[in-house]
DNA sequence: CTGTTAGCGCCTTCAA
DNA sequence: TTGAAGGCGCTAACAG
């Protein structure tokens, strides 16, 4: 392994001089720094890590805890991943247990904080890894992405009310006059973005309710919710939800003979994998991923970096994208 | 912060008697070690990684980098991660340029090797990647996940061969004799499967040709081979294919009236998050992603910690799943 | 512009 | 069973 001492010897300077050229700090001659940067080539010399951490009294690590494996989480990981490279930084990513994120996230923190990261990215929405959130920023610099504003803490959210308004305003555009929302359980940041809107297009407020869990009922739920649309009085002709849910709604529609978008539009929710897939091709609100990763790196990085550590947080909101293919 | 020095004053020991008590290496007595244990309680003392590697001269991070950003990806990080985390690693995750992996895997290496990592997972199928992997392998311990086997390297790959020839043969239990298999631009390792299958069993090679590339594409293509096997003249009764060819075939099939599985069952490969959610749900093989995982951490650690660095390379293969729901 | 000096926090001899 | 001394590789003062 190759140290700067080696370096020193090879140019016949001094470790300082040699250390200065590499970080290109400070008065250097042309001269020295040439003579540098070849016999660093000609060694192969990197400098190392655990003793520059050690020297400067920080890591430069930042770690990211996600609070599921949610597979739309891997484009905001690469996107974070990018900024702190360009910046010398390493992100570790992390998962908290599916079934049972609270308790396994508490497990997890300690180990983490063990390894002294310069900072955090919780991408989480649940109350009590919030509450946590706000105990550790006052350790280290840290970020959440979460669902909605969150008091008292850095954090980028997706404008999910924003989407949906924005998707209502489309299908009124379309000619749909009777919009239909359909309230999944954890939609409660969605629903004001679809009232605002059919109050501003003075529209009839309806709502579908669904209390499925998992996939599969997801999906199954959204089935039989389409067939009993199939032979309702005076049924919606356009329903917004989630791309779970649409997968649902499309098959049940489809085995009532129901056509999708002619007698009724659906509009998703996420841009999932899924939504080019199903039959029709779903129109959707997509996450905006790589702005969000972006996002909340760009805020880490001005806490690590900058003086404002004690500054009020920011909360920053992204919007999302509506995504136009068949289904509306 | 709090450092091996501060214990030392607090309890009046030596800084060397207190590293041993916490590492509990060598002989301290039980009252020296519960002094210690408390003091480091009381001040929340947590050792110096950076310290710690430096003096120990190694890094504990392992690092994986994948050639894409599939989002089956996000599975095999948790797994592997975890089992880094049980020995004291942590795991970071890095992610080639989806548009250019090749270069973006090379402009990535020195950057990464530059954290001077314990260990390499790649993630990675291209020959190029392969050929530096085997490379790299001198220089650090270095494990891949691929598509097959790899000569020359630790590699764990899945059984994708194995898993299609199961498939076809559940097919033929289910009483299928015209099995076909849908033959995309990155199955030929799937392909062997097909053709000992249907060897073993004595059925009709029916390679059906595709040749698209991106996902809209595939849809598209599905739904012209579903049109086109509606009308033909002696058509097969059950095909093997991708996912999101199967997700394309099930919408031309519905399209066509024709019925799946009763006139025609789908096979898809993959698992992914949209074969459940199609119509009808897919029966697909399951990709083992957690047990690739930990394949490969175990592989990887092997090397970290045993003595068989120069030893010959192995190959694992994991086998895959059937998940059976509704298209066959 | 360059060199000298003094550690960062920890662990590994070796001696007591 | 414990302590003293030295140094991992690097950088920040400070002095030339």
């Amino acid at each position: 392994m190759t140290t700067l001492k080696d370096i020193a010897r090879e140019t016949g300077l001094s470790m300082n001089t040699v250390s200065r050229a590499i970080r290109q700090s400070g008065y250097i001659s042309p001269r020295t720094a040439e003579r540098v940067r070849a016999a660093v080539e000609r060694l192969d010399y990197h400098p190392n890590r655990a003793a520059q951490d050690l020297r400067r009294r920080r890591s430069r690590q930042i770690m990211v805890i996600a609070e599921s494996h949610d597979s739309l989480h891997i484009e905001k990981l690469a996107a974070i991943r990018r900024y702190a490279a360009r910046r010398g930084y390493i992100m570790s990513a992390h998962f908290t247990s599916e079934d049972n994120p609270q308790d396994s996230f508490r497990a997890l923190l300690p180990d983490l904080l063990g390894q002294t990261p310069a900072g955090l990215i919780l991408i989480a929405t649940s109350e009590a890894v919030i509450d946590e959130a706000r105990a550790l920023r006052r350790k280290l610099p840290c970020v959440m992405v979460s669902f909605d504003r969150v008091p008292d803490i850095d954090c980028v959210y997706i404008d999910r009310a924003g989407g949906v308004r924005e998707a209502i305003h489309y299908l009124h555009r379309q000619g749909r006059r009777r919009i239909a929302f359909c309230d999944l359980p954890n939609t409660r940041n969605r629903k004001p973005g679809y009232l605002r809107a059919i109050s501003e297009l003075d529209l009839p407020e309806l709502i579908l309710p669904c209390t499925a869990q998992t996939l599969p009922e997801i999906r199954r739920e959204g089935e039989r919710l389409a067939r009993r649309l199939a032979t309702a009085d005076h049924p919606p002709d356009a329903i917004q939800t989630s791309d779970y849910m649409a997968a649902g709604l499309l098959a049940g529609f489809a085995a009532a003979g129901i056509r999708v978008p002619e007698e009724i539009a659906v509009v998703g929710f996420d841009d999932r994998e899924l939504a080019g897939m199903l039959n029709p091709p779903l129109t959707t609100l997509a996450q905006p991923n790589v702005e969000v990763g972006t996002a909340c790196a760009r805020m880490l990085f001005t806490r690590l970096e900058g003086k404002q550590r004690e500054e009020t947080p920011e909360n920053v909101a992204v919007p999302m994208r509506l995504v136009i293919r068949n289904s509306a």
